[in-house]
RNA sequence: GGCGGCGUACCCAAGUGGCUAAGGGAGAGGUCUGCAAAACCUUUAUGCAGCGGUUCAAAUCCGCUCGCCGCCUCCA
């Protein structure tokens, strides 16, 4: 497995530091307010990351924190006239509810915080014990010149940072690039006792003292948003490398930004979607998908058009299945023993099977490849046509059975490792008749479905139409089968 | 200004030295169908921003030019 690292800005062979267990931690979010589809790229990719890892076999200890004390969630506070940590719980909550929407699983641990105030002051006071840190009105900052590793991430030069100082606000540092391990609170704010006086934790020190604590000095993978690089994750190297003396973490792994009109997409232009917004016009999945379909590295340029081709994919994919639950469930109707079927038939089934047989290769090399799940998505509908094909070819036999019994499985499985197609078509065509606000429900259609059965019996073709055209001008897309109709969802 | 990334068909998007440049969407034609839909087949880049160079061989490496974006302040 090869994993693109920031620290070294190169695809580098992944090699774990126990062999058996994969120690995983990705910067969660601030409660503050809604997560937009942003946030949710880093989920998702963080959760692809994790499924993959276990369906390889690793053990995977995997942490994802929540901050849940900062300025802006004081700030929020202030502004609806509410404590932060009502702040801080209600859009924890929040993000559980999207997060479970998109089928982001729970990490194994899910650090606060605020549940880490000892131990983020236990480092802090170890960093001043050793010369990195110093205090200044009950203010305790990180002197980044002591630390000779600083901006080995961010590809940045330390000298040219200290020598290019600015006007900083906050003149106690000595420096303008230091930053805050410990901030005094100000009358009025959360605060914790501290041999500094009272106070808060600074923004990045929380995960320094979290990983830690949870997975220990040295651990495997640590990522974000690319946004984090600098200085968050700077900074956490910086604090973490100099309290234990040790490597902090061997991968650093940073997903990409969603643009709107090639602009980062972000809280302060204002150019952002949140997630529930987009989840009110579209389904999970579609959206899951769409931030699967391109490589985690680059950007996703988000518009609607976008979501409506990733549905009619995915449409794509369930009108699969139900092709071949149909064959399956079918009577075997053909006198013809597999064998006797001629050269063709029999061809196919081998070609076929091949591919079947292939399937878990190929997307394991496009997986393996950087976590590439914008080809591995391209691989799964490749298999999709191969399906198709197979079931245009008119099989038979017990053999065909199995073949295609085991693409259904092996979609299903490679689907779990991405958490997509994970319901019945079925299932899908509810969720959209929700999404999409059809003004209908499935008695309704059934009940014009038999309407037009009749006048189909009678080849009275104008009614027939009649009804196909009225339950099409309400997003119903009726399809005649030999033996039956069946009704979905217009998408795209 | 410093550092970094990107530019592949009508749209999205994989591919980063060597087989006919994946896949999805859209369009056109066809098979199938009472008509459709779905599915499948054919078709849409002798070319990967432009110009040079390295190489037996380049979308892929190097240089320059143009265009777009990101980080350098909170940010997923």
């Amino acid at each position: 497995m090869r994993i693109y690292n920031t620290l070294s800005g190169s695809k580098e062979e992944f090699i774990p530091i126990n062999s058996h267990g994969v120690k995983i931690y990705a910067c969660g979010v601030t409660v503050y307010d809604y997560c937009h589809i942003g946030h949710a790229r880093s989920a998702v990719v963080f959760d692809v990351i994790r499924r993959y890892m276990r369906y390889k076999g690793f053990h995977v200890t995997y942490v994802r924190n929540f901050t849940d004390i900062d300025d802006k969630i004081i700030n929020r506070a202030r502004q609806e006239g509410i404590t932060w940590d009502i702040v801080a719980k209600k859009y924890t909550d929040e993000y559980y509810k999207d997060m479970d929407m998109l089928g982001v699983g729970r990490a194994d641990i899910e650090p606060k915080a605020t549940e880490h105030i000892q131990e983020i002051i236990d480092i802090v006071k170890g960093l001043i014990d050793k010369g990195f840190a110093y205090e200044v009105d009950g203010n305790v900052y990180f002197e980044v010149g002591t630390f000779p590793g600083y901006g080995k991430l961010s590809k940045r030069d330390k000298e040219d940072m200290l020598a290019g100082a600015r006007v900083e606000v906050d003149e106690r540092k000595k420096n303008p690039i230091d930053f805050a391990l410990w901030k005094a609170s100000k009358e009025g704010e959360p605060s914790w006792d501290s041999p500094w006086g009272p106070g808060r934790p600074g923004w990045h020190i929380e995960c320094s003292a979290m990983s830690l604590k949870h997975l220990g000095e040295s651990f495997d993978i640590h990522g974000g948003g690319a946004d984090l690089i600098f200085p968050h994750h700077e900074n956490e190297i910086a604090q973490s490398e100099a309290f234990t003396g040790k490597p902090f973490a061997r991968y650093w792994i940073h997903n990409g930004f969603i643009t709107i009109d090639k602009e980062k997409m972000s809280k302060s232009l204002g150019n952002f979607f949140t997630i529930k917004e987009i989840l009110d016009k579209f389904d999970p999945e579609v959206v899951r998908c769409f931030l699967l379909s391109t490589h985690y590295r680059s950007p996703i340029e988000f518009s609607d058009e976008q979501l409506r081709e990733v549905e009619s994919s995915i449409d794509r994919y369930y009108t699969t299945v139900i092709r071949i639950q149909d064959f399956l469930s079918k009577k075997e109707n053909s006198p013809l023993p597999p064998l006797e079927k001629g050269g063709e038939g029999g061809l196919m089934e081998k070609t076929f099977e091949n591919v079947v047989n292939s399937f878990n290769e190929k997307f394991e090399e496009a997986m393996d490849d950087d976590f590439n799940t914008a080809l591995a998505l391209g691989h799964i509908f490749e298999f999709i046509r191969d399906v198709n094909r197979f079931l245009d070819s008119k099989p038979s036999g017990p053999k065909a059975k199995e073949i295609l019994l085991k693409a259904k499985e092996l979609l299903m499985e490679i689907g779990e490792v991405l958490n997509i197609f994970g319901r019945t078509p079925n299932e899908w065509y509810c969720s959209l008749m929700a999404t999409k606000k059809i003004g209908l429900t499935k008695e309704e259609i059934l009940y014009m479905i038999k309407e037009r059965e009749d006048a189909r019996e009678r080849k009275d073709w104008g009614i027939a139409d009649s009804i196909r055209k009225e339950l099409e001008g309400k997003g119903i897309i009726l399809e005649d089968k030999k033996d039956r109709t069946d009704w979905k969802v217009k998408v795209g």
